[in-house]
Formats: C-alpha cells, structure tokens, sequence
DNA sequence: ATGTCGTGGACGCCACGA
C-alpha cells in the first residue's frame, strides 16, 4: 500500500494538480491538510470519480484536513478525543478547529493532522500549539495502548523542525517558532511513547525538506524546512518498506508550498 | 518590505493567515 501525506494549501486551487499526482504516483490513501474549505465546498465527486472515498472536516477557508482513500475508509472520527480548541478572547469559550481527522484504510489507522503553526513565541497560538501537541500524544499513547497490534500512523503538516538539519539556516530561525526548545520536546515526546519518523531513514539530511516559502526565491535557493512527517506506531513501522519525498511536486506555477510524503507499506 | 500565495468580503482592493 503507498501512503501520502500532503500540505495541499487549498485543494479547490489545486483538484486537477492532487487528482493528477494520485493517478501518477499510484496513492492508495493521501492525508491532505489545508483544504481551506467548507465540507460543502471539497470536490468529493472529481475524488470519486478516481475511486477514492473522501473524509474531510471544514468549517471555514482556514485549516481543513481530508483523508482520500482507494482501500477503504471506515470509523471516521473528527478530531482527537482531546483536542484543545482556540479563542484569541479569553471571554469566549475556545472553539474546535478543523486540524484532525482519522479514518481506518486497509487495516491502517490514519490520523491526517495539521499542527497549528504558533505564530510567534509570545502570542497565544504559541501555547495553543504546544497544548495541542501534547494532548495529541497522550491520546495517541493510549490507542497505541489499548491496540499494539494495529499499525497507526499520524501524518501530517507538524509545523515543526525537528532538529538544526530540518531547516536551511537555524540562525534565521532563532526567536521564531518551529525550532523553539519547547517545539522540540513536544515532537520528541511523540518518539518517548513509540512513534517514530518511518520517513527519515529513506531521506537522510540535511538539506532534505517538505516546504519551501513561496516569498524570496526560498525554493530555488533549497532554502526549506522539514516539517511534514509520518510518525508510525512499532506495529506500523515494521511494514515500512520505502519512502520519499516528492520535491519535484513543489515545481512550476500553481504548487502548493509543501511538497508530497509517501510512504510504502507492505501489508 | 511577506518581495508570494489563497481565501472571503463587498470587491475591482483590503484583511487575514501562512
């Protein structure tokens, strides 16, 4: 089974782009994060059409993850069992956003997964963003728990770099976010519990990245950041057989600024 | 100087988020 996680960056800008890599790259199930679009609003029949079944959660042109898959798709769930939610006013009572969605394929728990990215280190999305992480490792610590023996992998836009390889220049990064200390810990704390990046040791850095900013030339200048990733459970790394990242997918007008991240498993 | 994108609102540009 091949596996894609991708950082579409509005799939209604992108459908003919998405279907075609699918149908090129022969992706039986691709997590798809920034939709940015309402449920009303994805093209499930242009998916469908492919033969792929569609999971997604939208609730404004902000966030929005999906989950496509050829091999099936069952038990869909929205969101994690404790995910945080986020208000900016503390007067109001903080409201689930549309950045988790997970679905059974072929036996595999799927969790599609767009961290949020913090901002800046003294804003409060900054907080938000670490909450988040670490109620999503204490959930996924217990379905690892309570089920060794199902392969589950959370993929997705982590908005995180995990170590100074993961990005083209720590320095430029100091005072920002993704290469906070707290950042790293909350992203290591997910290896702590037996997850692990099943995609690294297919491509070892550094200068190896997932995104480039469409500002300043960063992709012609390799200037990018390792931030999209697929963590497997031990029962789903132990089927790992390949992986890749599709940097020529950042190419050329009209790409989204994350590039694609597949994983091959035998099952 | 976010110099690029994509979204929605009430446009024919602005604000927002990344």
């Amino acid at each position: 089974m091949r596996l894609a996680t991708w950082n579409v960056n509005s799939v209604r800008a992108r459908t003919d782009r998405i279907l075609d890599w699918l149908q090129r790259t022969d992706t039986d199930v691709l997590a798809m994060q920034e939709t940015k679009c309402k449920d009303e609003q994805f093209p499930y029949e242009r998916f469908e059409e492919l033969g792929y079944r569609v999971a997604h959660v939208g609730l404004s042109q902000w966030n929005g993850v999906a989950i496509a898959s050829r091999v099936g798709l069952d038990d869909v769930q929205i969101g994690f069992e404790d995910q945080p939610g986020f208000s900016k006013d503390p007067e109001v009572d903080p409201a689930l956003e549309a950045r988790a969605i997970g679905a059974t394929c072929a036996g595999v728990r799927v969790w599609s997964l767009y961290v949020p990215n913090g901002r800046d280190l003294n804003d409060p999305h900054y907080t938000y963003k670490l909450d988040w992480l670490a109620k999503l490792r204490a959930d996924a610590h217990a379905w690892a728990t309570a089920a060794p023996e199902q392969p589950i992998a959370l993929v997705g836009d982590w908005n995180v770099a995990p170590t100074d390889d993961d990005v083209w220049d720590p320095a430029f990064f100091e005072g920002k976010t993704h290469t906070s200390q707290p950042e790293r810990d909350a992203f290591h704390a997910f290896t702590e519990v037996g997850y692990t990046d099943v995609v690294r040791p297919h491509a070892p850095g550094p200068g190896v990245y997932t995104y480039w900013d469409y500002t300043q030339l960063r992709f012609p200048k390799k200037q990018g950041m390792r931030i999209d990733f697929v963590l497997g459970s031990p029962a789903f790394a132990a089927r790992v057989t390949g992986a890749e990242i599709d940097r020529n997918e950042r190419k050329g007008k009209g790409a989204s600024d994350h590039a694609p991240v597949i994983v091959d498993l035998d099952l």
